[in-house]
DNA sequence: CGCATCTGATTACGCGCGTTACCCGACAGC
DNA sequence: GCTGTCGGGTAACGCGCGTAATCAGATGCG
């Protein structure tokens, strides 16, 4: 059966009081003119009770929940990611609020309805959403739809110009830059590819010679292959296991690493201390990130929609020097 | 500002009848006697203001949301699990119901909280709660809580005898199992330890030589002297990170794989093919265990509670044989 | 014609909670 | 004594929806 759900009206009568005494005390209603004695009668009585306010009705009366709905992008994530998710989580909760996740499957259904369905208040995705889909998202139920065009990416150029950075700093002169074959990271594989391109420019440079690099030995020995012809030394992969795909394809051409062809990876994955040799790649602490993220949602969430400014949300990545390089 | 929702008044509104009619039309209310005529100026009306009923409303109203919470223990994940969600999550959505994840951080907040939180109908884990946790869901709103303790992380264990069996046909006779450093695995972990193990046994050998990996080089090099002393000359790895650790000792030592000693992993990650020698592993098809999965849920629901019978939930994997072994 | 039956829809209630408007007693000022 | 005022609390409404109870009209049947 169906256990006997706690409400309200429950921790009322146990305090002797009303039920409006209840949810403005444990709403902490400011303005509420309610004695210290009564107070802690209520939150007594809701807590030998084990007192949980139901969502639904909460919401539906308060008019907005305190879910905040994470799009997940499709596509082959780290876990790098569940970090993230994990520091936003915490971070949201100091604000009373509860994250929950989704993965966008190509087959799943759309977004807006997982919205409505769960009547999440905010939504928070990697990339900026299109116009159509933060419009269907607000019709959806959304207050608030991240992260908006402005921002968003942008920190990915970083971690792209830092890759740059590094190789030029070993004495590269001519750099090569890898790209997915997955079609969902091309545009944060645009942007890190920006960052290391402007890193280039202003070391008098030439912009790297970009080449798309599958997962595939096949796939990496060609590009590998590719930028030999250009006088490349020095690769940045767009993340770890592209880069893993180019160590394997430099062990096939029989070049060794650093020495033939130099390799950084960003992400740091779990496997890149373990590649041979070792992977120098670049890291950033999520910590900070998620707890940005988690204060735009809430001051957003507090302006009613409106996003106006926000810092810059940099992500502070730093290289971790290993032996690739 | 909020954009104005679409309720079922408006829908009734502009179809020209009562919201009740709406709600039987809309929700194929069985029993109900509705003309063709009325019932098509209602769906027409819902698709053209692209009504969404309000989630809070509903489940307020009906006494259950169509939510169903997905509880990720706190482990580093592989990308694996992003396409079990996503198959799970189409698999519902067949029958109406959202799934939505939350990742179980070790200071996020308590999952009860979560689940009240959305008003989830349905908790889903990966392995059994126990039995409080499982109470305190019950209590925050769940009617159902998932798996139960009989069925749960039993279908592991043929991975394990997969591999084993595997080893063994490849010529092995003295076997090693490497099982995980982090904590969080070892309820899995056990259960592949222990398909390897029956595996052995019937096959007239010795159980594995159980040694504990991390994921740093040091770590394999000393396992595998380990088994070394004790004439091992296969190993089956928890998992495939485990499984790159280990080839990384093996080049460490010197020892060619497979001729000195052979490795298999489980779950076939993106990079296991890149590895050096690519690494033979096990998979499965997480196609099959979602929809058996989302097929538990919905008889789950509509027993309403009661998790009477469910079949084996066998996850069908399969060997896919590379050069490691 | 009178009554039962069936059809197709409507009216009314309640889910649990936040919140506004209101009430009651005590006490001060004139 | 009458009127304010203020502290401490309560009655009552509505959020949007599902659904039980009800109702008006058409039809069947003796």
């Amino acid at each position: 059966m169906p256990v006997k759900r706690i409400t309200s009206s429950d921790v009322a009568r146990a305090a002797g009081v009303s039920r409006a005494t209840v949810s403005f005390v444990l709403n902490d209603k400011p303005g509420m003119r309610i004695t210290e004695e009564t107070r802690r009668r209520v939150l007594e009585a809701a807590r030998d009770l084990d007192y949980r306010p139901h969502a639904s009705a909460r919401s539906l009366a308060a008019g907005r929940s305190d879910v905040v709905l994470l799009a997940i992008p499709d596509l082959p994530i780290g876990a790098g990611i569940s970090r993230f998710v994990e520091e936003l989580a915490t971070a949201l909760a100091a604000y009373g609020l509860t994250l929950v996740t989704h993965l966008a499957a190509a087959h799943g259904r759309p977004l807006p309805d997982v919205c409505a369905a769960i009547d999440a208040s905010v939504v928070v995705g990697f990339s900026a959403f299109d116009q159509d889909t933060v419009q269907a998202l607000r019709r959806a139920g959304a207050d608030l739809v991240l992260p908006s065009e402005d921002e968003g990416l942008s920190p990915m150029r970083h971690v792209g110009r830092l890759q740059a950075e590094h190789l030029i700093s070993r004495g590269h002169r001519r750099l090569g830059y890898a790209l997915p074959g997955h079609p969902a990271f091309a545009p944060m594989a645009g942007e890190r590819l920006q960052g290391a391109a402007d890193a280039c420019v202003e070391a008098g440079l030439e912009p790297p010679v970009t080449l798309t690099v599958l997962l595939e030995v096949d796939s990496a020995t060609r590009a590998i292959t590719g930028w030999r012809e250009q006088a490349v030394t020095g690769v940045c992969a767009f993340n770890d296991e592209t880069a893993v795909a180019l160590l394997a394809g430099l062990h096939e051409h029989g070049l060794a690493v650093p020495a033939g062809m130099a390799v950084i990876g960003a992400d740091d994955i779990p496997t890149a201390r373990l590649a041979a040799p070792p992977l120098t790649t670049v890291c950033w602490d999520l910590h900070d990130v998620a707890r940005h993220r988690a204060a735009t949602i809430v001051t957003g969430l507090a302006g009613a929609g409106r996003t106006d400014h926000h810092t810059g949300a940099s992500i502070n990545p730093r290289v971790i020097h290993r032996s690739s390089t």
